[in-house]
DNA sequence: GTTAATGCAAACGGTTTGCAGGGGT
DNA sequence: ACCCCTGCAAACCGTTTGCATTAAC
């Protein structure tokens, strides 16, 4: 569990961006800032909510999805799509690509800043005016793969 | 429309597809087949249903759907899930990327064998085995733009 | 007190499936 | 005559929405 001081940086971490973005606190998004915050993997709103319930019995599905809504335009939180997957939610808005395990379907971050600062070729940025780039790496993790 | 010789190539060409997989060669597969490598767009599997239906009103749109699994299966199409959109099928099976609209959700091929080519930094093929990779670039397309 | 956010339940929409009938170069 | 494939309709399931109640400010 988190110590009461990371609790009241959280808190106070998610109250200047409700305040800016002039919307409430409520117990519900606090809860689910938290638990975006702790995930380590990338957890759909099923799983968000499964993890959320043992907590705060009560709480509904279509809140989940309502929260990670708002907090996916405050840009706290982005989604990830996988093939045939339900939408995933990432709570790590650095720049960074995903490893993708065909077999177990696990995500896994993964950093590449030369690639990141690399110059597209002429072709390319011609299509437009590009603002993001998102590497996906499909493959077997090692833990499919028996190595670990 | 398509000559009579490109025609005949489309339909040797699934043939054989077809019988390698052990599967029959329908009207409807081939509808669908010679509509996926005509479409320049990325159609989703209702779009390619309405297409069909101007030369095929009775065909449904679970045909549609079983055969673009089939297709999936076979190496024929990729699926392609773009954020908050239905999915796309791509008929072009070389390597390559793609460009994402983020206003008008248009997506473009783009080429990059020298990116394909690049070896992966060390601690990043570690994850596992990477067999694919696949770069989505996110931006706003010259047409948006208005410089078209 | 005012208004936005929540919980419930029902709708929605893309996709899948069970089944009976039809077609296969 | 076999059996796969298709079309129809209904189910499915993740996600969204309308509405009355509750809670934040």
């Amino acid at each position: 569990m988190e110590s009461p001081e990371q609790n009241q940086q959280n808190f106070d971490k998610l109250k200047q961006l409700c305040d800016k973005a002039g919307i409430k606190l409520t117990h519900q998004r606090l809860e689910i800032f938290k638990e975006l915050l702790v995930a380590r993997d990338h957890p759909s709103a099923e799983l968000i909510h499964i993890r959320l319930q043992e907590r705060m019995p009560t709480i509904s599905i279509d809140t989940v999805y309502r929260t990670l809504a708002t907090f996916d335009e405050l840009g706290i939180v982005k989604k990830l799509h996988v093939a045939n997957e339900r939408t995933l939610f990432d709570s790590n808005m650095d720049v960074h690509h995903h490893f993708i395990c065909s077999r177990c379907k696990k995500v896994a971050d993964l950093y590449w800043p030369d690639f990141d600062k690399s110059t597209l070729p002429g072709n390319i940025s011609k299509l437009g005016e590009v603002n993001s780039r998102h590497l996906e790496l499909h493959g077997v993790c090692t833990e499919c793969l028996g190595l670990k």
